[in-house]
RNA sequence: GGGCAAUUAGCUCAAUGGCUAGAGCAUCUCGAUUACACCGAGAGGGUUAUAGGUUCGAGUCCUAUAUUGCCCACCA
């Protein structure tokens, strides 16, 4: 006989079994004849760091459906890859160039900064790499990307010159967020609100030729430097007299109008606002719809412009201080009110963010040939993406209704160029390059012919590139994985990324494939600690799923991240919830174990026949098996891993180790053994795959492989259920037993005598209810007697009954079942209920009454019995 | 301001409109039993946040309310 251990050694098996999977090429789907295909192009973590639970969790649920799918006999792509991840490597690199030499990237110079940057991303890769291979994802490494290869990024391009020849991306000068420390425009999205404690200030605008005063209200007095008129709503009657007249701007003596807009909330401030187009984003939408003057007061560094006249080359919060004092002192501050309000910051560096005016480039998403928001729009309505969890539909919607243009260009230097070219429009003139201005603009992969073209320096926003990530990994249009596996089959992604990402690949792929990018959209929420916080590096409350794997098994670690859990909800984790299904893992080990043990003969079985079922346990656990797989299929297909799992457990646990692992030491069914064992490490593989391929090995010697078996079928006719109401009959009088012998703190020594009647199961009912039964009949003094609907025992207990105890305890089962029968006959007697509920429900709710009145009738004859005592 | 969720046992969470609302952890009691003490047996613990409604039937659907969390937004 074998030796096994107590407990599975994950340490010292985890790694081989990958290499095992590894080595087997069938992460590969070439490798897998079949003509069905899944395919699940994994997102791609940012390239400039480790994993952590997020990434776990997701990969987790990835590869737990790869794997389903996998066993379902599928060629299942799971393709891998990194994401340069645009502004955080950089700021990211940034940081530790700072630490580590000292230097800024301007120091350095771009291209030797693109280069280390790139390096940097290459050796986070493999490191990353290792560590997806350690949660045991089992993905094709052969296929792996990253968002910068030459390949998927030309991919990524095309669609950026198509974009333009379709008239969906353009360069305008508009209102932009910008972030001094990072030195880039950025995306709405990218922009954080926070709320912090402010001051509103209340300042006093003189009426040109008059002594009277406008006053205006602003938690950013320093704008007003660029003030170019002064907005009140056309039905403040408050403000009429001065619309259309002119005031002179403090500070700046210049004239500014007073205009009025349907925009302005009469109730905040004063009523009256002061609008500075280059500064502020509605004020900008004002502007233009006035016409106003843009005057540029702030730079890039967030610092005065020589438009500011005196204040120039003051920082934002020092001109503000300057010029709040100098109000004050000149007369025209007419109070400061304490006001909490929205600070937008830098989603990366946390940087406040500058509105301000910039050529920048644009994703326009409502075009009138093509509207992209509408396109996508049209996916999900439509059901050609289905989104788990349903209600993160109307979330998208919303969105999507709400969108605006989407400024796609950022002045950093790590991330792929734009590819657009320009030069001055004297020189020789290209009838293919359009005229833009002073300047000829091509936009095109390659750099046109001639001289003194110049490549436009701003790089893509990295949501651009990754947006193409399901079609540009696959070689679309032309590739061969292209043709075989798109549109893909799932999506599963964090609901962090609903906007950034998720939202943009359905505009990105359905425009440029036409199709949608994946059939299934599957939202992972965060996995928070154990009192609700989300980890982060600055509170210390981070656990690395490395050190979790190490101290648990990466199968364990998968169980936690996954069950118990709800798409798209957010979710705790501790190391308590995580011990807890490490115990798991050791238990199904040790039902391998016993197995071992129990026979020598031992092995699993693929198929049996019904003639292989001796007994009723026999027959019970394998109908119980039947409607387990067929339940656990089910949950699956729907993307329901959480009731699978749970459903699984429960077999595993509490049918098969505590009732038929305890019976088959008696009964010795050891064929039903192993193939209920079989099956049982079929339907874990997706979650646990290391432990079940590991017994599994050791079952073959190494001759299959678990992830490549197939999944237990589907039976269409499983449930014999007076077998299993006769099972359960069974393990309720074992129950009974077990619980008189609780209440009455018998010693297992002293076990108790019964008497029983025939067609009793004596020795299981001895083993498992820990008695000693005699076959007899009569009542002695000093029995108890225990009965359900089918069997019956009387116990001879060694120490006096609490008859009080009994017949209080009988007493309350007797009202509890009257009840219940009045509540069931109840719903009989009620017409609309006859007429109304299902066929289904109206025989279950009989046969339920039938149930109470028996266990009733039994009720009252113990009484009597006890009685008579 | 708008939207989305959540609210179920001490804690963390399940539950297809239909069986006496279930698990795990924690608590209490018992147990060295020829797989596992990372185990087994038993027990206690619930007005499913509140108030209405729809329905033959509601934890589940609808409407309010409360509390908590998240997201979005141009309150200067």
């Amino acid at each position: 006989m074998r030796e096994i251990s107590k407990q599975f050694d994950f340490k010292e098996r985890e790694d081989a079994i990958y290499k095992l999977w590894e080595g087997s090429s069938f992460f590969n789907p070439d490798n897998i004849k079949s003509t069905k295909k899944y395919c699940n192009v994994l997102p791609p973590p940012n390239a400039n760091g480790e994993l952590h639970l997020g990434h776990a969790s997701g990969y987790t649920v990835m590869d737990i459906f790869g794997r389903f799918e996998r066993m379902q006999g599928k060629k299942v792509l799971l393709l891998p890859g990194k994401d340069h991840a645009g502004i955080q490597t950089q700021v990211v690199f940034e940081r530790k160039l700072k630490a580590e030499q000292g230097i800024s990237r301007h120091e350095m110079g771009r291209e030797k900064f693109y280069q280390a940057c790139y390096d940097f991303c290459m050796d986070r890769s493999q490191y990353m790499r290792a560590q997806e291979k350690k949660i045991g994802i089992s993905a094709d490494w052969s296929r792996e990307k990253f968002t910068l290869d030459p390949a998927g990024l030309k991919i990524a391009l095309e669609t950026f010159v198509q974009m333009y020849k379709d008239g969906l991306v353009y360069k305008g000068h508009r209102i932009i967020n910008w972030c001094s420390r990072c030195g880039t425009a950025l995306a709405d999205v990218e922009v954080e609100h926070k709320e912090q404690a402010g001051k509103l200030y209340y300042i006093k605008y003189p009426v040109k030729d008059s002594k009277e005063f406008l006053t205006v209200a602003t938690t950013r007095p320093e704008t007003m430097l660029g003030d170019t008129a002064v907005a009140v709503n056309p039905k403040d009657k408050r403000f009429l007299s001065f619309i259309g007249q002119n005031l002179i701007l403090p500070l700046q003596n210049r004239e500014i109008p007073v205009i009025a807009d349907r925009r302005i909330d009469m109730e905040f401030g004063t009523g009256a606002v002061k609008i500075t187009p280059a500064h502020d984003p509605l004020d900008w939408q004002i502007g233009k719809d006035h016409k106003l003057e843009e005057i540029s007061v702030i730079d890039e560094k967030a610092k005065i412009t020589a438009n500011g006249g005196e204040y120039e080359g003051f920082d934002v919060l020092g001109a503000r201080a300057k010029i709040v004092v100098d109000l004050q002192t000149l007369g025209f501050l007419e109070k400061e009110e304490s006001l909490a309000n929205n600070v937008s910051v830098c989603e990366r560096c946390k940087t406040v963010i500058e509105p301000l005016i910039s050529n920048q480039w644009f994703v326009k998403v409502d075009d009138e040939k093509i509207s992209l928001k509408k396109q996508a729009l049209e996916l999900i309505k439509s059901g050609k993406v289905e989104i788990y969890p349903e209600n993160f539909k109307k979330i998208l919607i919303q969105w999507f209704s709400n969108l605006q243009d989407w400024c796609i260009s950022r002045q950093i230097w790590w991330g792929p160029q734009f590819p657009v070219w320009y030069r001055e429009k004297s020189k020789v003139e290209s009838r293919k390059s359009k005229v833009n201005g002073e300047q000829e603009i091509y936009v095109g992969l390659e750099k046109p012919k001639g001289d003194g073209w110049v490549q436009d320096e701003n790089t893509f926003d990295t949501w651009f590139s990754s947006s193409q990530w399901p079609y540009s990994t696959l070689g679309y249009p032309n590739g061969k994985d292209a043709k075989n596996f798109y549109p893909t089959d799932a999506m599963i992604t964090g609901r962090d990324l609903l906007f950034f990402w998720a939202a943009r690949m359905l505009m990105m792929g359905s425009y440029r494939t036409d199709k949608t990018p994946f059939k299934n959209l599957y939202f992972t929420g965060l996995v928070r600690d154990k009192d609700g916080q989300k980890f982060s590096k600055s509170k210390g409350n981070g656990i690395d799923p490395m050190d979790i794997i190490n101290k648990f098994g990466a199968d364990a670690l998968r169980l936690s991240l996954v069950m118990d859990i709800a798409p798209g909800q957010d979710s705790r984790l501790s190391e308590e919830k995580i011990e807890g299904f490490r115990n798991f893992v050791t238990k199904l080990w040790n039902i391998f174990r016993y197995c071992t043990q129990a026979d020598e003969n031992f092995a699993l079985v693929e198929k049996i026949s019904k003639k292989d079922l001796k007994t009723l346990s026999d027959n019970w656990i394998v109908c119980e098996l039947e409607e387990t797989t067929r339940n656990v299929t089910e949950f699956m297909k729907d993307k329901n891993i959480s009731l699978a799992q749970d459903t699984l457990r429960k077999f595993t646990w509490d049918s098969f180790a505590d009732w038929y692992v305890e019976i088959h030491k008696l009964e010795k069914n050891t064929k039903v053994l192993g193939y209920v064992l079989d099956k049982i490490l079929k339907l874990w593989h997706p979650f646990t795959p290391f432990v079940t391929e590991e017994i599994y090995q050791q079952m073959f010697d190494g001759r299959k492989m678990l992830m490549m078996a197939q999944w237990p079928k589907n039976p269409k006719k499983c449930i014999d259920t007076k077998v299993q109401i006769d099972f359960a009959d069974l393990q309720e009088l074992i129950a009974k037993i077990r619980n008189i012998r609780s209440s009455y703190h018998i010693d297992p020594v002293n076990l108790i005598e019964g008497f029983g009647k025939k067609k009793i199961e004596k020795e299981i009912i001895e083993r498992l209810a820990r008695v000693k039964i005699e076959t007899g009949k009569g009542v002695k003094a000093k029995m108890i007697q225990v009965a359900t609907r089918k069997r019956a025992l009387q116990l001879n207990i060694a120490k006096s009954i609490d008859m009080e105890k009994e017949l209080i305890s009988i007493d309350k089962e007797i009202v509890n079942l009257e009840n219940l029968i009045a509540k069931n006959e109840g719903m009989l007697k009620n017409k609309n209920f006859v007429a109304g509920a299902p066929k289904e429900i109206l025989e279950a709710t009989k046969t339920r009454i039938g149930e109470y009145m028996d266990k009733l009738q039994i009720q009252k004859e113990l009484k009597k019995n006890l009685k008579a005592i």
